[in-house]
RNA sequence: GGCCCCAUCGUCUAGCGGUCUAGGACGUCGCCCUUUCACGGCGAAAACACGGGUUCGAUUCCCGUUGGGGUCACCA
């Protein structure tokens, strides 16, 4: 599978044993499968984990689940590890990957063999879809009734053909869960099944690795994915079966598409690294987005991840699903644009405009006005384009007209009167630009369109006497005599 | 279909028996600011799914209906 250093599989972060008095540390953790990239509904799972634990002062820990070698890849594990860097969410220690613990799943399963709370079945899978087809035929429940559940001699000649090991569900009663987030809830003991615990070819299962890796790891808040709440009742039979202690479950709603329905590709559901590279988006935004989605705390909207540490709390999760609103998460991402630096902007935009050092320069001077006019990096950088861009620069088709006729005239009057500027600065610019204005006696917006275009190229763009400042003289004018004496198509 | 869960403006949510003629945010629509676009300011429309209870009093508690979701593998 992957390098790295040796996980141990220490019972309980005992560094915090010393410092804790009576209740005991909180240890999280998130519990990601590598099959594919980390999606939001992940990443916010892992942001609760996170939060919980670094609200409590605990642990927080990250277990790979690799157990499926056929579709875990590492491309996925670094898509997941670089998601969580880049969210800030820190774990606490080395990653631990499940796969490399399935020796120790399958002794505790043989350990649930021997103590009689588990059983070797030895059912064909046709046997098995037999007894599926007839239960669905008859239009009941299907629930596996194996018939080696109870044989305690097995003939010889059975003991050599493949078998795996079941759980023994507890048949009657009922289990309950106090569940951080759903509250108080029960399952009859009949609807869990003997569900499988070894596969036939020594493998462990999902259910079994989870209970005894979070057990192993001293995980005491299981919180998840709404997704998992059934499974929690299966395993908690494990736990007891193993008389381990109950962890404390939090099953969070799941997130749902715009229609809602599931998240999922339909919906563009897409991981992380897409909402930095493509959507252009701010960690904290993403971050305090995912927050309030499914959580609240009074008014506030705006939350600083320190914040968010200091107000989390299970209590405040809402119970039902919330629906992805890509809306509001790009109001928030241009929130956090107009909050950044200036030079941490121009920085992550740099790279997709090919700047020299000198450019990044003026990227960063400009960046002040760009960043008021921008929800996301793209629009960042599509802002900064003008500036530069190598004369002649391209006029937009809709923006040309108002390089023609009175708008040309105008421009020239313009043109003549910043050349006279000696103060290339922008409040000695504006008083020249609207001194025009007044001898034309226009208004400045008549003027001030003309301007852009010939600057800009575009008919949107920061103030005008800043884009004249932060083009510099000899650009500025340049760029409006090119307009000048090139005749209009 | 069985089991489990959920239900306040279009969306995210506040509300934890009277403070609700239901608050905030996004979005939408006006107006203001203004050289464009944003930002900002002001304002408007917009919700307690329905039906029974409990109570002096229900958005808040209980039951049912409807609607939505989750889950039913030798996948995680």
């Amino acid at each position: 599978m992957r390098a790295h250093a040796q996980a141990t599989m220490s019972p309980s972060a005992s560094e915090n044993d010393l410092n804790s008095v009576s209740p005991k540390p909180v240890v999280t953790r998130f519990a990601p499968s590598p099959t594919g990239f980390l999606h939001i509904g992940g990443a916010r799972t892992a942001l609760f984990n996170w939060l919980y634990a670094r609200h409590h002062g605990g642990t927080f820990l990250l277990r790979i689940e690799d157990t499926d070698k056929a579709r875990s890849t590492t491309a996925a594990i670094d898509a997941i590890l670089d998601g969580m860097r880049w969210l800030g969410l820190d774990w606490d220690g080395q990653e631990y990957y499940q796969s490399e613990f399935a020796a120790r799943h399958s002794e505790v399963a043989h350990a649930l063999l021997e103590g009689g709370a588990a059983y070797r079945c030895y059912m064909t899978p046709e046997e098995l879809t037999a007894q599926r087809e007839r239960a669905s035929a008859e239009r009941r429940p299907f629930r596996i009734v194996s018939p080696w559940r109870d044989v305690s001699d097995v003939s010889e000649e059975q003991t050599g053909k493949p078998f795996v090991i079941r759980l023994k569900a507890p048949g009657d009663g009922e289990t309950v869960i106090d569940d951080q987030v759903q509250g108080r809830v029960t399952v009859q003991n009949s609807e869990i099944d003997d569900f499988v615990l070894l596969r036939s070819d020594g493998t462990p299962t999902y259910m079994l690795a989870v209970v005894v890796d979070d057990q192993d790891m001293g995980v005491t808040h299981v919180i998840r994915g709404d997704d998992h709440l059934n499974n929690a009742f299966r395993q908690l039979c494990i736990v007891r079966a193993m008389g381990w202690p109950d962890p404390v479950y939090a099953h969070v709603p799941l997130i749902h598409g715009p229609d809602g329905a599931k998240l999922s590709k339909r919906h563009g559901a897409l991981g992380v690294d897409s909402y930095r590279d493509e959507l252009g988006l701010l960690p904290e935004a993403v971050g305090n987005y995912l927050l309030r989605l499914g959580w609240g705390h009074g008014d506030d909207e705006i939350i600083s991840q320190s914040q968010a540490i200091d107000w989390f709390d299970l209590a405040h999760v809402g119970k039902s699903p919330s629906r992805f609103d890509f809306k509001k998460l790009e109001n928030l991402n241009g929130h956090y644009i107009r909050e950044a630096d200036n030079q941490r902007l121009a920085d992550l935009i740099a790279p997709r405009l090919e700047l020299s050092e000198d450019q990044r320069g003026l990227l960063v001077r400009a960046m002040p006005e760009l960043k008021a006019r921008a929800h996301n990096l793209n629009q960042l950088a599509d802002g900064a384009l003008f500036l530069f861009a190598t004369r002649p620069i391209a006029v937009d088709q809709a923006a040309a007209e108002h390089v023609a006729g009175d708008g040309r005239d105008l421009l020239a009057a313009a043109h003549d009167a910043l050349a006279k500027v000696s103060n290339w600065h922008a409040p000695a610019l504006e008083e020249a630009v609207r001194g025009v204005a007044e001898r034309r006696e226009v208004k400045l917006g008549k003027l001030a369109q003309p301007l852009r275009v010939a600057l800009t190229g575009q008919t949107t763009s920061p103030g005008i006497f800043d884009v004249l400042a932060l083009l510099g003289r000899e650009e500025s004018l340049a760029r409006i005599a090119d307009i000048l004496v090139e005749p209009n198509e």
